[in-house]
DNA sequence: CGGAACGTTGAGTTCGGTCAATGCATGTGG
DNA sequence: CCACATGCATTGACCGAACTCAACGTTCCG
């Protein structure tokens, strides 16, 4: 079995550092699929069959409760998801589903943890990758309880600035529905919200945020690396 | 040096089945401490020097910002606490305090991480820790995001109730105080959550809950697995 | 061209927080 | 043992944040 169309997933951090034998062993299995946008992959609940891996494209998180449903998180090239089901044999705890046409690995949960046990390095890089997840999650519980929305939505986007080279002006990366679904709050609040910024120095145009004074809006938006990185 | 003294510790999930030589090599360097209560043992945004485990007593854990505190959880005896942080070296995401008088271990991350880096056993161990801590997060996300706090409020009382053997009545394990910051809300507003629950059969005298009819506060809780284990 | 989905705005409501007052329990020092 | 202080829980009145519902304009596709 050629492991060469499996090329871009052997730099991820997760597999970094592991033997030939054991990249071999997860990709023996592993196929590639792609998948049209806005397609269920995973249901919450499910048990997890496969380690998925997404190559091109985005892949959302989300959670659905008695007619509720909130977007957990997003995922992007290149980076695995769910990986804590795989490891615990338990179900799903989100749903997932392409947000836009993507290419994804499906990787065997029994291969995944065949090469857990037998390869110390793998098994390393899955705590890191794990520790670094739960890491993230808390910062998110403490910023739903912390913060109200209008200031969630300023730390997003400072963060969101930051990340795509600190300019002016930045564009979103999602659809401003999910953003609001994911910043715990509704579509309507979350442009109530973005009025409300305005006196803060942000103006928005469609996809695109114009921050005119980062320095006002880091006054109100109070980030810290203990909940924003 | 006498591992003796740490006998009560060999026993928790994380050590198990991980060798004796690990096992002293963690322990070498440990020390037991006594708090009185409310004493603050952590502190977020420190870097992570030891590994805690309670033995006796009960400590909160909480975070701060900009003037606001939340409990995040509370672990009860016998297991550890923060480990993410001390295997990758980062700063506390939590603070942490006595909620009574406490026995702790606290065992130096640099022997964590030379264990966790030797002993594959371990290194499973904490994988297992780590995944279900993670999992836990996501679940805690959920809740927040979408429930009501009364609904929260009364799945936390089935998940209680369960826990203490399903009996009709059954106290509470917090200061209602604290059980209103996990829950996400003040101590004002769970008062009065608690007077509405009371059509769904709740009632309250102290830290006593008397659940009368449980399959109608089920009805009205409608909780799942995928929340509330 | 027409329909569907998205985003925005307004009006009204609900949920939850703030502030203040009170009662109760606990603990401390005289 | 009492007097007092302190802190917690509850209640009421009020306020503010966020949600619901509805209407409307825009964009994107079929």
């Amino acid at each position: 079995m050629p492991t060469a169309k499996f090329s871009e997933i052997r730099d991820i951090e997760l597999f970094e550092g592991i033997s030939e034998d054991s990249f071999v062993a997860l990709m023996k299995a592993a196929y590639i699929q792609n998948f049209p946008p806005n397609v269920e992959i995973i249901t919450e609940g499910e048990t997890s069959d496969f380690l998925h891996v997404v190559l091109t494209g985005s892949v959302e998180l989300f959670a659905n409760w008695s007619n509720n449903e909130t977007t957990m998180a997003t995922v992007w090239p290149v980076s695995s998801f769910i990986i804590a089901a795989t490891i615990r044999s338990e179900p799903y705890l989100m749903s997932a589903r392409t947000q836009e046409k993507s290419r994804i690995v499906m990787v065997p949960s029994a291969d995944v943890k065949d090469v857990f046990e037998k390869d110390a390095e793998f098994a390393k890089n899955v705590v890191t990758e794990l520790a670094s997840c739960y890491r993230a999650s808390i910062k998110n519980a403490k910023n739903l309880k912390l913060r109200t929305s209008k200031e969630r939505l300023a730390n997003y986007l400072l963060k969101t600035q930051k990340k795509s080279g600190a300019g002016q002006s930045f564009p979103l990366k999602y659809e401003k529905r999910r953003l609001a679904s994911y910043l715990g709050m509704t579509p309507e609040n979350l442009s109530r919200a973005f009025s409300a910024l305005r006196e803060h120095g942000v103006n928005v145009d469609g996809q695109i945020v114009h921050m005119e004074n980062p320095g006002k809006l880091i006054e109100f938006a109070k980030p810290t690396h203990l909940i924003d990185e």
